[in-house]
DNA sequence: ATGACCTGTCCTACAGGA
């Protein structure tokens, strides 16, 4: 069982990226992120002409989150509690292979400090209690997305150039160590703890060429699913195609 | 310190991204 998530960047300008990585990767289930697209214009059929079912949860410009998944999967919730004015389509959930798929798109953050901190800060907040929830489950849960958030020293090229960013700010970093504190494991670091693995290439300044990477889209699982994780990769190469989205594909294998 | 690059959008210039 291979799940994955990628942040395509939006969806319908990157579609035959998308394709080519499912017909290679052919992973069971992927969650995307930043789809910048409107429900309506969302290529189900494309994806199911792929062999992919989906569920997502859209928006005009920014955001969207979706699942896709070779069975068909139901959504089980969109949205986090806690703030009825927030717009942005960030989460979805859904339930396949009797699995508990959260896919999230955090906010981003910057400039740090400010508005946009905060909302990122306070959505963290919601899905803290969110994920407490999850945790009540006698299921398998995964957390899966695009945090915004580089966890350690580890998981960027240099360190020093992100201090003063909101996907570094201690209190990003503090956000999501709690996270993890309440019984959920970052599967990559799991089985590669001491390794350099980076996830997001800027476009600027050929940061792919030069290897100048961040980790920022993780793996969350609970400890029903933590006994069956065999291995976790990110799809490098991927970045390295014409068109391609600024984050790579990254995914982990489960064992059934 | 700045800018280099991408996306989508009813003002080919902007906002947002990380």
């Amino acid at each position: 069982m291979k799940i994955a998530t990628y942040n395509v960047n939006g969806i319908n300008g990157r579609l035959a990226v998308l394709l080519r990585w499912l017909k290679e990767a052919k992973p069971d289930v992927v969650c995307l992120q930043e789809l910048k697209c409107p429900d309506q214009l969302f290529p189900e059929a494309a994806l199911l002409k792929a062999g992919y079912h989906s569920i997502w949860h859209g928006q005009k410009s920014w955001n969207g989150v979706a699942v896709l998944s070779k069975e068909e999967i139901k959504e089980t919730r969109r949205n986090l509690d806690g703030d009825p004015d927030d717009l942005h389509s960030r989460y979805i959930e859904g339930f396949v292979y009797g699995m508990v798929i959260g896919c999230l798109y955090l906010p981003n953050g910057n400039p740090a400090p400010g508005p946009k901190f905060d909302y990122k800060l306070s959505w963290f907040k919601r899905l803290h209690k969110h994920a407490k929830k999850l945790l009540s489950f006698d299921l398998p849960v995964l957390l899966i997305g695009d945090y915004n958030v580089i966890p350690t020293e580890l998981d960027t090229y240099k360190s020093e150039k992100y201090i003063t960013n909101a996907l570094f700010f201690p209190e990003s970093r503090l956000a999501y160590t709690k996270l993890l504190k309440l019984g959920w494991t970052d599967a990559i670091r799991y089985l590669h703890p001491n390794e350099r693995i980076y996830t997001f290439y800027d476009y600027l300044r050929n940061a792919y060429g030069r290897d100048a990477g961040l980790r920022l889209d993780h793996f969350l699982l609970n400890d029903i699913v933590l006994p069956r994780l065999i291995s976790a990769q990110v799809d490098k190469e991927v970045r390295g195609w014409e068109k391609s989205s600024d984050h790579c594909p990254v995914w982990i294998e489960l064992k059934q």
